[in-house]
DNA sequence: GACGCTACTATACAGTTGTATATACGCATG
DNA sequence: CATGCGTATATACAACTGTATAGTAGCGTC
């Protein structure tokens, strides 16, 4: 942290008021040695940053240059030596925090055990996240429906990778259990979108509704892949 | 249009140039008669301002009071006039978007045929707002997402009413037609849900793109209804 | 004709923003 | 030891923001 952060976050700081002098080295309240000067910050801890302003619902774009460098403890004009604007933070972002998703819900599907249901499993492992610190998901989700083009195909892009290792899974389990779907990119895609719209809205709810909503996602979610296996089963009668 | 428009629009005016001086009253370039002052605005004029504004992809909070009064060509501080605040016209822009969708929604009902699919001839309407000028869809689609609390639980509410009356008419075709579906408020919930979606994601597409989008939504609609009407079946096979 | 009311405008102010320019420290290299 | 590079800071500027204060034109009423 430098010098900035103190004086800023806390308080305003009036333009025509004297001019605050601080010395170049000090020990801090740690007894740690701080140089407020030349003290290297990572691009990372400029995301982190961000990240850490995004809270309720604001999007990427709404954040300013200085917002973020005074977060971090940087003077508003070190920002440039590592990102050429707020929007190329941005980008860097999104990636990350779908890349990190993807990793978790991978994750998620080992816990998958015979007593629990897929289905069911997933569901709560994509709603966990929206109670985690990270705030990835609920920024990507934020980024889908906002932002610049960029930053929406970026976002969507994310999800699209979600809808591959779904429709992979469906395929796998159709072989498995000789049980057929109905086109199922198309069946993994619906199951997607509608996840992360339920998501999206239960993003918005106390914690303790949240199970009612799960619930309803995961009949929801049987009502398309019963629908699909019908359809299929009614495809594979008719034109015999 | 009063004096504003003109010469804040076009270029900046800069605030250390010679103070402007017009004539209070003047005729236009269409020869209408004009008075620079105490020429009465709307609210209505103030929100089809923002609206202007909303093009592309910009949430309602990123308009500044200013900018608004600028685009409806009105000073500053007349904004007060009609709204306590930025917020204030999004609610009531938000209330008038749903109830003009609702309206077209509703009459494009009127549209049904028997030759065409219930499901296809409201997913086309839904998308055909896509393309309208008004730009309501797309205000709601992003408030759903973004903005204040206020803001989302508003969009929250429209989106609701739709789920309704799609439920309704569920139940509806359920005794004309003798098939029951299973949980029709979680069917229609779904299925809304996931139009909204796809409408957001075609909101992005070229409108070449649509046809491609409308017919997949149309069958992952088919497969949600399709699987609540083979669910309602087996429920009263099973118990039986 | 004076008064008040409504609807607007003008000016001003403090605060914020992005960024241009100049500067200072620490470190590695010659 | 001097030079230059990398990384940070300080200062400044013009543009913009929301809003406080003080007007002013037009209209209806006493």
């Amino acid at each position: 942290m430098g010098v900035y952060t103190a004086a800023h976050r806390l308080g305003r700081i009036s333009k025509s008021a004297s001019p605050i002098r601080i010395a170049f080295n000090y020990y801090d309240s740690e007894n740690l040695f701080i140089s407020t000067r030349s003290q290297p910050i990572t691009a990372q801890e400029l995301i982190d940053a961000a990240v850490s302003l995004l809270e309720s619902h604001r999007s990427i774009s709404s954040l300013g240059l200085r917002e973020i460098a005074r977060e971090a403890g940087i003077a508003p004009n070190s920002f440039y030596r590592h990102f050429r604007d707020v929007d190329d933070l941005a980008i860097a972002l999104i990636g990350q925090a779908g890349r990190t998703l993807r990793g978790i819900i991978r994750e998620g599907r080992l816990r998958l055990t015979p007593e629990r249901s897929a289905i069911r499993t997933s569901v709560e492992a994509f709603m966990e996240q929206l109670d985690a610190d990270n705030q990835y998901l609920h920024i990507l989700l934020r980024e889908l429906s906002i932002g610049s083009e960029a930053f929406r195909n970026a976002a969507d892009r994310e999800l699209t990778s979600f809808e591959d290792e779904l429709r992979d899974e469906l395929v796998k389990m159709q072989e498995l259990i000789g049980q057929p779907t109905y086109q199922p990119a198309l069946a993994a895609k619906a199951i997607t979108r509608l996840v992360v719209a339920m998501g999206a809205r239960a993003a918005d709810l106390a914690s303790d509704e949240r199970p009612a909503l799960i619930d309803e996602t995961v009949i929801m979610i049987r009502m398309i892949m019963v629908g699909a296996q019908t359809m299929a089963a009614q495809q594979a009668a008719e034109p015999a």
